[in-house]
DNA sequence: TAACCTCGAGATCC
DNA sequence: CTCGAGGTTA
């Protein structure tokens, strides 16, 4: 069972949210860190995601942290992140049990932010793969006086969602399910992924019976011994590139 | 047979 | 967490 801090204003709580929202699987700002989310919590600037979209460049110089450069790369960054796609926002705002993959499988159905507000229960609960715990807290959070007051200034403050350009997928991996482990020479795991889905592919995190390959890179885990225990078929890095032709 | 329950497997969450 | 299989109930 999971145990949460009940403090509305925990401390902890509210800067662990700050730093999933820049995190990479959410908004993705790369600039901002831990030691820079503790300053501006300390100072009182920033106490919740929207607080980032009202600094300034001289509100980054103030922390003593960094000096003009890095305060405006700072800034730069988090003006850019109001066009990441809805996916990405969704997944920051800390919905309960709504991360990266469930946030993407929602806005395949509901695109706009305007969805969100007008999905009803019946319609989330419709959803594959959504059930009536995830679809109640959606709902929640989206009827919620404040949170709906807090998405309005998001709005103001210039979000537009841009959605990633959809390139042109394949179907060669159809119907196959990756499992990526250890580190690529090559790539990110995060570009092998794409690169797996771009062909009709799927990537999963865990390796089950279902699994259809598990890809192992350097210093490979316990997905690897997994793998050896349910006879899943290994491939190595350059047997991976072959696959998806680039070797 | 529909409604309800529990449980395990698979996948994800943070 | 979600889902579906399989058992139980009425």
């Amino acid at each position: 069972m999971n145990l949460y801090c009940l403090n509305p204003i925990c401390p902890d709580v509210l800067k662990a949210k700050l730093e999933y929202w820049v995190s990479k699987e959410a908004m993705d700002i790369d600039s901002i860190g831990p030691s820079v989310i503790e300053k501006l919590y300390k100072l009182e600037l920033v106490k919740a995601p929207i607080d980032f979209y009202k600094l300034s460049i001289l509100d980054f110089m103030r922390l003593d942290l960094v000096k003009e450069k890095s305060a405006t790369n700072m800034f730069n960054a988090i003006q850019e992140s109001k066009s990441k796609p809805l996916s990405r926002f969704i997944t920051a705002l800390s919905i309960r049990n709504v991360g990266k993959e469930t946030a993407e499988l929602l806005t395949s159905e509901l695109p706009t932010l305007e969805d969100f507000k007008n999905a009803t229960l019946e319609k989330l609960i419709n959803i594959d793969g959504i059930g009536d715990k995830i679809a109640n807290n959606i709902y929640e959070f989206f009827h919620n006086e404040h949170n709906l007051q807090t998405l309005n200034e998001f709005e103001e403050l210039g979000f537009n969602f841009k959605n990633s350009s959809a390139l042109q997928k394949t179907d060669e991996l159809a119907g196959k399910t990756f499992v990526l482990t250890g580190t690529l020479q090559s790539m990110t795991r995060d570009e092998a992924s794409d690169k797996i889905k771009m062909m009709g592919g799927k990537t999963s995190s865990s390796v089950s019976k279902k699994t259809s390959f598990v890809i192992a890179g350097e210093n490979a885990g316990s997905k690897l011994d997994k793998a050896q225990d349910l006879g899943v078929i290994i491939l190595n890095e350059d047997e991976f590139l072959s696959m998806v032709g680039l070797k």
